[in-house]
DNA sequence: GCCATGTAGATGATGCGTCATCTACTGGTG
DNA sequence: CACCAGTAGATGACGCATCATCTACATGGC
Protein backbone atom coordinates (compact mmCIF):
# COMPACT_ATOMS: atom_id res chain seq x y z
CA UNK A 1 0.00 0.00 0.00
CA UNK A 2 3.18 2.17 0.06
CA UNK A 3 3.61 5.42 -2.51
CA UNK A 4 0.15 4.68 -4.11
CA UNK A 5 0.28 6.12 -8.09
CA UNK A 6 -2.49 8.99 -7.40
CA UNK A 7 -4.43 9.86 -10.66
CA UNK A 8 -3.27 12.57 -12.67
CA UNK A 9 -5.45 15.57 -13.65
CA UNK A 10 -7.19 13.98 -16.68
CA UNK A 11 -7.66 10.64 -15.41
CA UNK A 12 -9.14 12.76 -12.02
CA UNK A 13 -11.62 14.68 -14.28
CA UNK A 14 -12.26 11.57 -16.52
CA UNK A 15 -13.04 9.65 -13.30
CA UNK A 16 -15.20 12.45 -11.45
CA UNK A 17 -17.63 13.04 -14.82
CA UNK A 18 -17.81 9.11 -14.82
CA UNK A 19 -19.01 8.62 -11.93
CA UNK A 20 -21.20 11.36 -12.06
CA UNK A 21 -22.34 10.53 -15.16
CA UNK A 22 -23.07 7.21 -13.77
CA UNK A 23 -24.90 8.07 -10.89
CA UNK A 24 -27.16 10.56 -12.48
CA UNK A 25 -28.13 8.33 -15.43
CA UNK A 26 -28.78 5.14 -13.46
CA UNK A 27 -31.06 7.26 -11.21
CA UNK A 28 -32.81 9.04 -13.73
CA UNK A 29 -33.58 5.58 -16.00
CA UNK A 30 -34.72 4.19 -12.81
CA UNK A 31 -37.03 6.67 -12.27
CA UNK A 32 -38.65 6.31 -15.87
CA UNK A 33 -39.02 3.57 -15.32
CA UNK A 34 -40.69 2.67 -12.46
CA UNK A 35 -42.99 5.91 -12.83
CA UNK A 36 -44.17 4.97 -16.33
CA UNK A 37 -44.06 0.79 -15.62
CA UNK A 38 -43.30 -0.10 -11.94
CA UNK A 39 -40.82 -2.06 -12.94
CA UNK A 40 -36.70 -0.98 -11.85
CA UNK A 41 -34.04 -1.64 -13.76
CA UNK A 42 -33.16 -4.85 -12.42
CA UNK A 43 -36.82 -6.38 -13.21
CA UNK A 44 -36.34 -4.75 -17.06
CA UNK A 45 -33.08 -6.95 -17.30
CA UNK A 46 -34.69 -10.17 -15.86
CA UNK A 47 -37.77 -10.00 -18.21
CA UNK A 48 -35.08 -9.31 -21.20
CA UNK A 49 -33.39 -12.45 -20.62
CA UNK A 50 -36.62 -14.98 -20.23
CA UNK A 51 -38.03 -13.35 -23.30
CA UNK A 52 -35.21 -13.63 -25.22
CA UNK A 53 -35.91 -17.16 -25.52
CA UNK A 54 -39.09 -18.29 -26.30
CA UNK A 55 -40.29 -20.41 -23.83
CA UNK A 56 -39.63 -17.67 -21.34
CA UNK A 57 -38.23 -19.99 -19.31
CA UNK A 58 -34.52 -20.53 -17.78
CA UNK A 59 -32.29 -21.81 -15.10
CA UNK A 60 -32.04 -19.43 -12.39
CA UNK A 61 -28.01 -20.11 -13.06
CA UNK A 62 -28.07 -19.34 -16.88
CA UNK A 63 -29.55 -15.71 -15.45
CA UNK A 64 -27.21 -15.06 -13.02
CA UNK A 65 -24.39 -15.93 -15.73
CA UNK A 66 -25.74 -13.67 -18.29
CA UNK A 67 -26.43 -11.08 -15.93
CA UNK A 68 -23.38 -11.45 -13.79
CA UNK A 69 -25.16 -11.02 -10.86
CA UNK A 70 -24.60 -12.43 -7.40
CA UNK A 71 -26.39 -15.65 -6.77
CA UNK A 72 -27.92 -14.45 -3.65
CA UNK A 73 -29.36 -11.23 -5.50
CA UNK A 74 -30.57 -13.25 -7.67
CA UNK A 75 -32.40 -15.49 -6.09
CA UNK A 76 -33.80 -12.65 -3.67
CA UNK A 77 -34.99 -10.34 -6.54
CA UNK A 78 -37.02 -13.67 -8.35
CA UNK A 79 -38.46 -14.02 -4.80
CA UNK A 80 -39.72 -10.41 -5.09
CA UNK A 81 -40.95 -10.37 -8.80
CA UNK A 82 -42.79 -14.10 -7.94
CA UNK A 83 -44.44 -12.04 -5.40
CA UNK A 84 -45.40 -9.36 -7.50
CA UNK A 85 -46.91 -11.96 -10.53
CA UNK A 86 -44.01 -11.11 -13.08
CA UNK A 87 -42.16 -14.57 -13.21
CA UNK A 88 -43.19 -18.35 -11.44
CA UNK A 89 -40.97 -20.95 -10.57
CA UNK A 90 -41.25 -24.67 -11.59
CA UNK A 91 -39.67 -27.79 -10.84
CA UNK A 92 -36.71 -28.98 -12.85
CA UNK A 93 -37.14 -32.54 -13.70
CA UNK A 94 -33.73 -33.06 -15.21
CA UNK A 95 -32.08 -31.46 -11.67
CA UNK A 96 -33.70 -32.14 -8.91
CA UNK A 97 -31.41 -29.57 -6.92
CA UNK A 98 -32.65 -27.07 -9.44
CA UNK A 99 -35.54 -24.81 -10.67
CA UNK A 100 -36.96 -23.05 -13.61
CA UNK A 101 -37.89 -19.60 -14.08
CA UNK A 102 -40.73 -18.66 -15.56
CA UNK A 103 -41.92 -15.46 -17.54
CA UNK A 104 -45.70 -14.85 -16.41
CA UNK A 105 -48.57 -13.45 -18.67
CA UNK A 106 -48.44 -10.30 -16.81
CA UNK A 107 -44.78 -10.47 -16.98
CA UNK A 108 -44.77 -10.48 -20.59
CA UNK A 109 -47.50 -7.99 -20.52
CA UNK A 110 -45.13 -5.42 -17.87
CA UNK A 111 -42.22 -5.56 -19.75
CA UNK A 112 -43.78 -4.98 -23.51
CA UNK A 113 -45.25 -1.80 -22.18
CA UNK A 114 -42.29 -0.91 -20.53
CA UNK A 115 -39.95 -1.38 -23.18
CA UNK A 116 -40.81 1.67 -25.96
CA UNK A 117 -40.75 4.66 -22.96
CA UNK A 118 -37.49 2.98 -21.70
CA UNK A 119 -35.59 2.83 -25.16
CA UNK A 120 -36.89 6.27 -25.57
CA UNK A 121 -35.59 7.56 -22.35
CA UNK A 122 -32.22 5.44 -23.38
CA UNK A 123 -32.04 7.24 -26.74
CA UNK A 124 -32.56 10.68 -24.99
CA UNK A 125 -30.02 10.96 -22.32
CA UNK A 126 -27.67 9.28 -23.62
CA UNK A 127 -27.24 8.25 -27.47
CA UNK A 128 -29.11 10.96 -29.08
CA UNK A 129 -25.55 13.73 -29.38
CA UNK A 130 -23.21 11.38 -29.14
CA UNK A 131 -21.32 10.72 -32.83
CA UNK A 132 -20.66 7.15 -33.92
CA UNK A 133 -17.60 7.27 -33.25
CA UNK A 134 -18.30 8.07 -29.74
CA UNK A 135 -20.54 4.90 -29.37
CA UNK A 136 -17.85 2.63 -31.02
CA UNK A 137 -15.27 4.09 -28.40
CA UNK A 138 -17.14 3.31 -25.88
CA UNK A 139 -18.14 0.09 -26.71
CA UNK A 140 -14.17 -0.58 -27.15
CA UNK A 141 -13.68 0.54 -23.39
CA UNK A 142 -16.04 -0.93 -21.81
CA UNK A 143 -14.62 -3.84 -23.69
CA UNK A 144 -11.34 -3.52 -22.93
CA UNK A 145 -12.09 -3.10 -18.96
CA UNK A 146 -14.39 -5.90 -18.93
CA UNK A 147 -11.27 -8.04 -20.09
CA UNK A 148 -9.55 -6.95 -17.05
CA UNK A 149 -12.21 -7.59 -14.74
CA UNK A 150 -11.92 -11.33 -15.07
CA UNK B 1 -44.88 6.21 -26.92
CA UNK B 2 -45.77 4.84 -30.32
CA UNK B 3 -43.22 3.34 -32.72
CA UNK B 4 -40.46 3.91 -30.53
CA UNK B 5 -36.95 4.41 -32.53
CA UNK B 6 -35.02 1.38 -31.55
CA UNK B 7 -31.41 1.00 -30.77
CA UNK B 8 -29.04 -0.39 -34.15
CA UNK B 9 -26.46 -2.96 -33.37
CA UNK B 10 -23.97 -0.41 -32.82
CA UNK B 11 -25.94 1.09 -30.04
CA UNK B 12 -27.17 -2.01 -28.49
CA UNK B 13 -23.86 -3.77 -28.27
CA UNK B 14 -22.37 -0.35 -26.70
CA UNK B 15 -24.85 -0.29 -24.05
CA UNK B 16 -25.10 -3.73 -23.28
CA UNK B 17 -21.32 -3.44 -22.35
CA UNK B 18 -21.51 0.07 -20.80
CA UNK B 19 -24.13 -1.68 -18.23
CA UNK B 20 -21.86 -4.67 -18.00
CA UNK B 21 -19.23 -2.57 -16.85
CA UNK B 22 -20.31 -0.77 -15.07
CA UNK B 23 -21.91 -2.68 -12.79
CA UNK B 24 -19.20 -5.54 -12.20
CA UNK B 25 -16.59 -2.42 -11.81
CA UNK B 26 -18.88 -0.92 -9.23
CA UNK B 27 -19.25 -4.18 -7.61
CA UNK B 28 -15.40 -4.69 -7.07
CA UNK B 29 -14.92 -0.74 -6.32
CA UNK B 30 -17.20 -1.19 -3.57
CA UNK B 31 -15.85 -5.05 -2.46
CA UNK B 32 -12.03 -3.80 -2.52
CA UNK B 33 -13.02 -0.56 -0.20
CA UNK B 34 -15.42 -2.40 2.08
CA UNK B 35 -12.90 -5.02 2.45
CA UNK B 36 -9.69 -3.58 2.79
CA UNK B 37 -11.28 -0.28 5.27
CA UNK B 38 -14.81 -0.95 6.28
CA UNK B 39 -16.16 1.93 4.01
CA UNK B 40 -18.35 2.19 1.05
CA UNK B 41 -17.81 4.06 -1.96
CA UNK B 42 -20.46 6.49 -0.80
CA UNK B 43 -19.17 6.50 2.66
CA UNK B 44 -15.64 7.43 0.45
CA UNK B 45 -17.13 10.19 -1.78
CA UNK B 46 -18.73 12.07 1.40
CA UNK B 47 -15.39 11.94 3.51
CA UNK B 48 -13.53 13.15 0.64
CA UNK B 49 -15.85 16.14 -0.06
CA UNK B 50 -15.73 16.29 3.95
CA UNK B 51 -11.50 16.29 3.88
CA UNK B 52 -11.37 19.15 0.29
CA UNK B 53 -11.91 21.97 2.65
CA UNK B 54 -9.67 22.09 5.21
CA UNK B 55 -12.08 22.92 8.12
CA UNK B 56 -13.35 19.44 7.51
CA UNK B 57 -17.20 21.05 7.59
CA UNK B 58 -20.02 21.31 4.95
CA UNK B 59 -23.57 22.32 5.47
CA UNK B 60 -25.34 18.85 4.34
CA UNK B 61 -27.09 21.42 1.14
CA UNK B 62 -23.80 21.84 -0.03
CA UNK B 63 -22.84 18.11 0.33
CA UNK B 64 -25.85 17.54 -1.28
CA UNK B 65 -25.28 19.88 -4.22
CA UNK B 66 -21.47 18.41 -5.14
CA UNK B 67 -23.07 14.97 -4.69
CA UNK B 68 -25.98 15.06 -6.33
CA UNK B 69 -27.46 12.97 -3.83
CA UNK B 70 -30.98 12.70 -2.65
CA UNK B 71 -31.79 14.66 0.54
CA UNK B 72 -33.14 12.07 2.30
CA UNK B 73 -30.24 9.82 1.33
CA UNK B 74 -27.53 12.03 2.34
CA UNK B 75 -29.72 12.50 5.20
CA UNK B 76 -29.95 8.77 6.49
CA UNK B 77 -26.49 8.11 5.49
CA UNK B 78 -24.96 10.52 7.72
CA UNK B 79 -27.10 9.34 10.88
CA UNK B 80 -25.58 6.11 9.59
CA UNK B 81 -21.61 7.21 9.14
CA UNK B 82 -22.50 9.33 12.44
CA UNK B 83 -23.66 6.36 14.66
CA UNK B 84 -20.01 4.63 13.46
CA UNK B 85 -18.33 7.76 14.47
CA UNK B 86 -17.30 9.16 11.12
CA UNK B 87 -19.02 12.37 11.21
CA UNK B 88 -20.47 14.12 13.84
CA UNK B 89 -23.35 16.63 13.36
CA UNK B 90 -23.42 20.84 14.62
CA UNK B 91 -25.36 23.06 15.04
CA UNK B 92 -25.40 26.17 12.83
CA UNK B 93 -25.36 29.44 14.47
CA UNK B 94 -26.52 31.40 11.03
CA UNK B 95 -29.45 29.66 10.29
CA UNK B 96 -31.13 28.12 12.51
CA UNK B 97 -32.91 25.34 10.60
CA UNK B 98 -29.38 24.24 9.56
CA UNK B 99 -26.91 22.22 10.63
CA UNK B 100 -22.82 21.46 9.94
CA UNK B 101 -21.51 17.93 8.97
CA UNK B 102 -17.75 17.72 10.51
CA UNK B 103 -15.51 15.21 9.97
CA UNK B 104 -14.14 13.53 12.79
CA UNK B 105 -10.71 12.32 14.16
CA UNK B 106 -12.10 8.84 13.30
CA UNK B 107 -13.15 9.73 9.86
CA UNK B 108 -9.77 11.13 8.82
CA UNK B 109 -7.94 8.04 10.33
CA UNK B 110 -10.62 6.34 7.86
CA UNK B 111 -9.82 7.75 4.89
CA UNK B 112 -6.05 8.16 5.20
CA UNK B 113 -5.90 5.02 5.33
CA UNK B 114 -8.74 3.91 2.30
CA UNK B 115 -7.54 6.53 -0.54
CA UNK B 116 -4.49 4.83 -1.67
CA UNK B 117 -6.03 1.54 -1.93
CA UNK B 118 -8.85 2.58 -3.59
CA UNK B 119 -7.07 4.39 -5.77
CA UNK B 120 -4.48 1.52 -6.65
CA UNK B 121 -7.59 -0.11 -7.57
CA UNK B 122 -9.05 2.32 -9.84
CA UNK B 123 -6.10 2.52 -11.32
CA UNK B 124 -5.28 -1.11 -11.70
CA UNK B 125 -9.22 -2.17 -13.04
CA UNK B 126 -9.74 1.11 -14.94
CA UNK B 127 -6.79 2.84 -16.16
CA UNK B 128 -4.48 0.72 -16.61
CA UNK B 129 -4.83 -0.39 -20.17
CA UNK B 130 -6.78 2.95 -21.13
CA UNK B 131 -4.62 4.80 -23.68
CA UNK B 132 -4.31 8.84 -22.88
CA UNK B 133 -7.34 9.12 -25.83
CA UNK B 134 -9.72 6.73 -24.65
CA UNK B 135 -9.83 8.49 -20.91
CA UNK B 136 -9.81 12.61 -22.87
CA UNK B 137 -12.65 10.53 -24.62
CA UNK B 138 -14.41 9.10 -21.59
CA UNK B 139 -14.48 12.57 -19.83
CA UNK B 140 -15.71 14.10 -23.21
CA UNK B 141 -18.46 11.75 -23.51
CA UNK B 142 -19.62 11.88 -20.03
CA UNK B 143 -19.76 15.88 -19.93
CA UNK B 144 -21.68 15.61 -23.13
CA UNK B 145 -24.11 13.22 -21.48
CA UNK B 146 -24.27 15.35 -18.12
CA UNK B 147 -25.37 18.26 -20.40
CA UNK B 148 -28.54 16.64 -21.42
CA UNK B 149 -29.25 15.45 -17.98
CA UNK B 150 -30.02 19.09 -16.39
C1' DG C 1 -46.26 42.35 13.20
C1' DC C 2 -48.63 38.69 10.51
C1' DC C 3 -49.20 35.48 7.24
C1' DA C 4 -47.78 32.82 2.99
C1' DT C 5 -44.43 30.56 0.80
C1' DG C 6 -40.07 28.62 0.56
C1' DT C 7 -35.97 26.16 2.35
C1' DA C 8 -33.02 23.00 5.64
C1' DG C 9 -33.16 18.89 7.30
C1' DA C 10 -35.09 14.46 9.68
C1' DT C 11 -37.86 10.29 9.67
C1' DG C 12 -40.67 5.90 8.79
C1' DA C 13 -41.88 2.51 5.51
C1' DT C 14 -40.52 -0.40 2.07
C1' DG C 15 -37.87 -2.49 -1.58
C1' DC C 16 -32.91 -3.63 -2.92
C1' DG C 17 -27.94 -5.74 -2.42
C1' DT C 18 -24.48 -8.33 0.14
C1' DC C 19 -22.62 -11.54 3.26
C1' DA C 20 -22.73 -15.68 5.71
C1' DT C 21 -24.80 -19.75 6.02
C1' DC C 22 -27.92 -23.60 5.10
C1' DT C 23 -30.23 -27.53 2.57
C1' DA C 24 -30.53 -30.73 -0.88
C1' DC C 25 -29.12 -33.02 -4.68
C1' DT C 26 -25.28 -34.71 -8.14
C1' DG C 27 -21.47 -37.19 -9.72
C1' DG C 28 -17.04 -39.06 -9.41
C1' DT C 29 -13.59 -42.25 -6.65
C1' DG C 30 -12.61 -45.95 -3.66
C1' DC D 1 -22.66 -48.78 -2.79
C1' DA D 2 -20.55 -45.52 0.47
C1' DC D 3 -18.43 -41.47 0.65
C1' DC D 4 -17.35 -36.76 -0.30
C1' DA D 5 -16.48 -32.78 -2.95
C1' DG D 6 -19.01 -29.78 -5.66
C1' DT D 7 -23.19 -27.38 -7.46
C1' DA D 8 -28.16 -25.30 -7.40
C1' DG D 9 -30.66 -22.58 -4.94
C1' DA D 10 -32.95 -20.37 -0.65
C1' DT D 11 -32.81 -17.58 3.50
C1' DG D 12 -31.97 -14.26 7.55
C1' DA D 13 -29.65 -10.27 8.99
C1' DC D 14 -28.24 -5.91 8.03
C1' DG D 15 -26.90 -1.75 5.64
C1' DC D 16 -28.42 1.20 1.57
C1' DA D 17 -31.84 4.10 -1.59
C1' DT D 18 -36.27 6.13 -2.47
C1' DC D 19 -40.69 8.04 -1.58
C1' DA D 20 -43.86 10.45 1.08
C1' DT D 21 -44.28 13.20 4.75
C1' DC D 22 -43.16 16.13 8.68
C1' DT D 23 -41.04 19.95 11.57
C1' DA D 24 -38.94 24.12 12.10
C1' DC D 25 -37.02 28.18 10.70
C1' DA D 26 -36.49 32.13 7.06
C1' DT D 27 -38.16 35.81 4.32
C1' DG D 28 -40.83 38.85 1.60
C1' DG D 29 -45.43 41.34 1.01
C1' DC D 30 -49.02 43.46 3.11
Amino acid sequence: MNSPRWLDPDEQRAWRAYLRMQGRLTARLNRQLQADSGLSLADYEVLVHLTDREEGRLRPYELQRDLQWEQSRLSHHLTRMQRRGLVRREECADDGRGAYVVITEEGRRAITAAAPGHVETVRRLFFDGLTREQVTALERLAADVLGRLD
